[in-house]
RNA sequence: GGGCCCAUAGCUUAGCCUGGUUGGAGCGCCCGGCUGAUAACCGGGAGGUCAGGAGUCCAAAUCUCCUUGGGCCCA
């Protein structure tokens, strides 16, 4: 049994048609039964009517059976309320006649993706139905179709066809109400023809918009010029909507497709991938995220997150997380403009070409990275591959320019001006930041623009550039192939480092490389800069594929079985001694074919079958493999290491407090510092450097250190107390300021040069100013000639501040002190460095000077040399020297500084810029350090056969031992890390044999890496010595052994010392200063000795 | 009821077309680092039955079919 209805429905009409049933719709526009229905249930609702009607055909006994059936049913759009399908007379398009061409022409658009047209489009099309394209509204294109009563019509096809007609006026507005009382006269019956009251199809409109917004028919002009167009986007639900009418329209227009491509997007749906509505009230508003992250965020991440023909579950974290993508953008881009704008870098005014020889690898590399992001991003955007592109801009910007390019070169931003090393990479920098904001202008068009105006801007909007062409022969596969293999080795060094919790401050000794092949092997040497910087690593080894590496330990394994067969009751002690023995000179004379051993007066040869070898890695090295290859991370610390470590500690911890204490990052400093005294002795080392990392103008070290700031720190388990105190210079620029046109370089200049006023520069002439760093020939020329020309007080100078004021003033301008008492008292810690400065001077000698009167530096002046001479305390000489000094102009004129050439103010007692301190005796009160009661040569018998460890700074008391025992009589051999003339000179030795631990290479000297021959001169000194005659052996430089070395080799090779001391009733002395031993290191050794004094 | 698309870590996803080392990222979480890009930045770790089932194949996240769930367009 089959239910039919062809009035309710298409299908169910057309297969009414094709049977001849008729399309039977007893229900009219109100959803209400017409007389057709039959007087019982006219006027009822149709749809309500439903159970009434069952109940009726029951009593007729006309039910079989019955049933809910439940099925999807048609909903209206807007009230959700079900729809009944009535059949009415309408008006349509013949689809179904140009079918095929709609088919072909689908075939010829190119989609993307593709299956929107394959599939969808195709499929829609194949079963597209006549297009009906009248709608019984109000609103609307009016139907251009009039129709007389006596069946006549008539199409209007423009507005020149209707002139004439009755109630049309030129220029009247052809929408309803208007058109619709224009009438035509019939031209078959004289009748008036009026107009079908119905509108068109809104989609028609769409159908039509390609021609219609180019003024066709109106004119043809901007047709022939832009049509069909190359492209449109829409989304998936357009497959039935835009793309189709305007499809189905240029079919019949024009025979052809409107468009050349499509491309279909996606929906933003909520969170949770529903789409968005405002009856489900998950409507995320753009203005709302826009306000939060930004329009190019928003738009960066929506084109990022995933195809453009998908939909995109719509994530809050996602818009944040492009916003940071776009943030790095931005913070190196400030980066770069930033330096560069210190330095007026012009990219037009340098010659790429020039810069060729200039260029380092890793420039190379960028540029190489760059011109691959340009032929990328090209070749996504023209496949519609938005996400790709924008994923490949992402991506070279953070792990590109911000993870390495940036970090590699930001030491060479510090370099003087005009340096071609930083202008190479300004300018690579530049180029590339450049192409990269074009690149991403379609995306992000309010950052790029921004970018793009503080980089250059000279040519209007990055929007109106040309695109950026690739140029792939500047890429190089091999350069970036072996830089990210070092990215691959410094992300091992990290990962190392962090298992080992060894901080990236600490450099690290050693890297070796063992690559797979010598190419490898070869493009990562040229990388070596990049490498050690990045880990932090001292030197880098490259071993060679087919080789082992050098430094591995070569292991003596004695055979008991072969040993024991020859020398059954030593077997075990030939062990024991065999294993204490550096193993590579075991093999080497055993290669060279003997190797002996002394055991209790016996020599003991060993044969090749006693011993066998293995190699194994260093103490405290990792080896990690990668992929071309391994790595042998060396994480011995040595002292040289420890100090570094603690320097660059120390210099991240004063530029905290520098942060923390605001002050502006070109302000100066002097620290205190309080520490161990192993730690004060790295510092001292990297004295230099931690000032100048710091801006520290001093660093003393000291028990109490005092300052603006005091912090207590812990660095790696020791206290670091440091106090900092600003130098205010940034006021003392303001000094400077009162001359007019001075530069902020200049007057920074002038300042870090010494100078505190202008008063400072009056002495100096023009040629001389100009010198100082930072000052220009121009500001040189406006300082001369406000402090010479200007005249006005050009001879007064505030005695509270320095600087320059006018004559006649009443107050400085400065510091506002009262000028009244002109010549008046200066402070006393304002005048007491100036006189320290004075020759013989000292303290108490000033400062009595200053209570006896004179307390300033104009008196000092007019004083005569008797009149000094009465001041209690101060001599005849100390008087001369005065005079003297006032008269060289000591008190008004900066001397140089002997050291660095810097100028050193009158009142300053060190050099601000090298730290000496300043030319003139200098006597102050020193403390005197007390001294720990130590065993010394004097009460002390060293016993024979004894090793004994002696622990001090320098190798004093050891030297004392050591003579004494010569003067007793036995017979010295001297190992030392110090020039042997000097220690003859020093101690009185004789002739005693001193080998030098040297790499000069010349006679009597040793290599500290040669322990094997160190070990077998000192074997010949103790057996050669005579009968009854003892001998004493003096080690001094086991640190310079070990930091050769490594720890345990130099504990080995001690051992084997040590026997043979005891054997031959020998005395072993070794010098060490405790501090350059780790504690455990320490121990070790401690354990080996017989005293430890 | 039909056509098309989608399903991978807590979340967002790459890889699938053209099957083949150990399924990659980002966020979040946990642990570190860095501190002259700093209301930043960098590294490491844990976390996966590739929706479920069947098939093809030496081999399946990937190809085929079915099931389940979601989206779009229609009916």
């Amino acid at each position: 049994m089959v239910h039919i209805a062809p009035g309710h429905g298409p299908e169910d009409f057309e297969l009414g048609m094709e049977f001849g049933i008729e399309a039977f719709c007893p229900v009219d526009e109100n959803g209400k039964f017409s007389q057709e229905a039959g007087e019982k249930f006219a006027g009822m609702n149709a749809r309500k009517s439903n159970a009434d009607i069952v109940q009726y055909l029951r009593t007729k006994g006309l039910i079989f059976y019955d049933h809910t059936l439940e099925h999807r049913y048609g909903h209206c759009w807007r009230c959700d309320s079900p729809i009944i399908y009535r059949t009415t007379s309408q008006w349509f398009l013949k689809i179904t006649q140009i079918k095929e061409l709609m088919l072909e022409e689908i075939d010829k658009v190119r989609w993307t993706p593709d299956w929107a047209g394959s599939s969808r489009e195709y499929d829609w099309a194949v079963n597209a139905r006549d297009w009906c394209i009248s709608r019984q509204r109000y609103w609307g294109i009016p139907l251009p179709v009039w129709k007389c009563q006596c069946g006549e019509m008539k199409v209007i096809g423009s507005v020149a066809e209707l002139k004439g007609a009755d109630g049309f006026r030129d220029g009247m507005e052809l929408h309803r109400p208007w058109i619709d009382a224009v009438t035509l006269k019939c031209e078959k019956c004289s009748g008036r023809m009026k107009r079908v009251p119905d509108v068109l199809d809104v989609w028609f409109d769409s159908g039509v918009s390609s021609w219609a917004q180019l003024g066709f028919p109106g004119s043809r002009k901007e047709l022939d010029r832009w049509w069909p167009a190359k492209w449109i986007t829409e989304a998936h639900d357009q497959t039935r909507g835009w793309f189709y009418s305007q499809l189905a329209a240029g079919c019949i227009g024009f025979e052809r497709a409107p468009y050349e491509s499509v491309l279909m997007h996606g929906w933003i749906l909520d969170p949770q991938g529903q789409p968005m509505s405002k009856s489900r009230g998950n409507v995320i508003e753009p203005a709302e995220v826009i306000g939060e992250h930004g329009a190019d965020a928003l738009r960066f991440y929506m084109m990022k997150a995933n195809a453009p023909w998908e939909d995109i579950a719509f994530q809050h974290e996602g818009v944040k997380n492009a916003r940071r993508t776009l943030n790095v953008f931005w913070n190196v881009c400030n980066f770069a403009t930033t330096y560069m704008s210190i330095d007026h870098f012009d990219p037009a005014s340098v010659e790429f070409a020039a810069l060729q020889s200039s260029l380092r690898v890793e420039d190379r590399w960028l540029i190489s990275r760059s011109e691959r992001l340009k032929n990328e991003v090209a070749k996504h955007i023209e496949s519609f591959e938005l996400h790709k592109a924008c994923r490949a801009l992402e991506e070279f910007i953070l792990e590109d320019l911000s993870r390495w390019y940036v970090r590699l070169i930001r030491d060479r931003m510090w370099r003087e001006e005009g340096d071609m090393d930083k202008i190479a990479a300004y300018r690579v920098l530049h180029d590339s930041l450049m192409s990269l904001s074009k690149l991403m202008a379609p995306f992000c068009p309010h950052i790029t623009e921004e970018v793009y105006q503080s980089l250059d801007g000279s040519k209007g909007s990055i929007h109106m550039q040309d695109w950026p062409a690739p140029d792939l022969t500047k890429a190089d596969d091999r350069l970036e192939g072996s830089m990210s293999l070092v990215k691959e080795i410094v992300e091992i060094v990290t990962r190392e480092r962090q298992s080992r919790g060894v901080k990236l401050r600490w450099p690290l000794k050693r890297l070796a490389i063992k690559a797979k092949t010598r190419e490898t092997l070869d493009s990562l040497r040229s990388l070596e800069a990049v490498l050690s910087s990045q880990a932090n690593i001292k030197s880098v080894e490259f071993v060679n594929p087919d080789e082992d590496w050098k430094d591995m330990i070569l292991n003596v394994i004695p055979n008991p079985m072969a040993i024991g067969k020859v020398y059954r009751q030593w077997s075990s002690k030939i062990a024991i001694l065999l294993k204490s023995r550096p193993a590579c000179q075991i093999k080497e004379s055993i290669e060279k074919g003997e190797y002996s051993l002394g055991i209790e007066g016996q020599m003991i040869k060993i044969e090749p079958n006693m011993v066998s070898f293995t190699t194994s890695l260093p103490p405290d090295v990792t080896s990690v493999p990668f992929s071309e290859g391994e790595v042998y991370v060396d994480f011995q610390m040595t002292p040289d290491i420890e100090a570094e470590g603690f320097a660059r500690d120390l210099i991240r911890r004063i530029q905290q407090m520098r942060k923390d204490m605001d002050l502006d990052v070109e302000e100066f400093i002097t620290a205190k510092v309080r520490a161990s005294a192993k730690l004060i002795e790295f510092f001292k080392v990297w004295r230099d450097h931690i000032m100048k990392e710091t801006r520290a103008k001093d660093i003393t070290f000291t028990h109490e250190p005092g300052g603006e700031s005091v912090v207590n720190w812990e660095v790696e388990g020791e206290e670091i107390e440091v106090g900092v105190t600003s130098l205010h210079t940034k006021e003392s620029v303001g000094q400077f300021s009162v001359i007019p046109g001075l530069s902020r370089n200049g007057a920074l200049g002038l300042v870090e040069a010494g100078y505190k006023s202008p008063a400072d520069l009056r002495s100096l002439p023009e040629e001389k100013i100009a010198e100082i760093k930072g000052v220009s020939k121009t500001d040189a020329r406006k300082i001369t000639h406000y402090v010479h020309k200007t005249g006005l007080g050009a001879e007064l100078s505030c005695p509270e501040c320095g600087s320059l004021i006018k004559e006649g003033s009443e107050t400085c301008p400065s510091c506002g002190k009262s000028l009244v008492a002109k010549g008046g008292s200066m402070p006393r810690d304002k005048l007491i460095p100036f006189l320290l400065r004075v020759p013989r001077m000292n303290r108490v000698k000033a400062e009595m000077l200053y209570d006896a009167g004179f307390d300033s530096i104009e008196k000092l002046e007019a004083a005569s040399k008797d009149e000094i001479r009465q001041v209690k305390g101060i001599g005849a000489k100390t008087a001369e020297k005065i005079i003297a000094y006032v008269h060289a102009g000591g008190f008004k004129n900066p001397v140089k500084c002997e050291k660095c050439g810097a100028s050193i103010p009158p009142d300053a007692l060190t050099c601000q810029s090298c730290g000496v301190e300043a030319p003139s005796e200098i006597v102050e009160e020193g403390e005197v350090e007390e001294e720990a009661e130590v065993i010394t040569a004097e009460d002390y018998k060293l016993e024979p056969s004894f090793t004994y460890l002696i622990k001090e700074d320098k190798a004093e008391r050891s030297y004392g031992f050591f003579v004494k025992a010569l003067a007793e009589g036995l017979s010295g051999f001297c190992v030392t890390r110090n020039y042997p003339l000097k220690i003859k000179a020093k101690h009185n030795i004789g002739d005693t044999p001193v080998i030098w631990l040297s790499n000069v290479g010349k006679e009597n000297t040793l290599r500290p890496k040669d322990l094997e021959k160190l070990s077998v001169s000192l074997e010949q000194f103790i057996t050669a010595a005579e009968p009854g005659k003892g001998s004493i052996v003096l080690l001094d430089g086991l640190e310079y052994l070990i930091t050769n070395n490594n720890f345990l080799t130099v504990l080995r090779f001690v051992q084997s010392l040590r026997d043979q001391i005891a054997i031959k009733n020998a005395i072993l002395l070794m010098a060490l200063n405790p501090s350059t031993l780790e504690p455990h290191e320490l121990n070790l050794l401690e354990k080996e000795v017989d005293v430890t004094m």
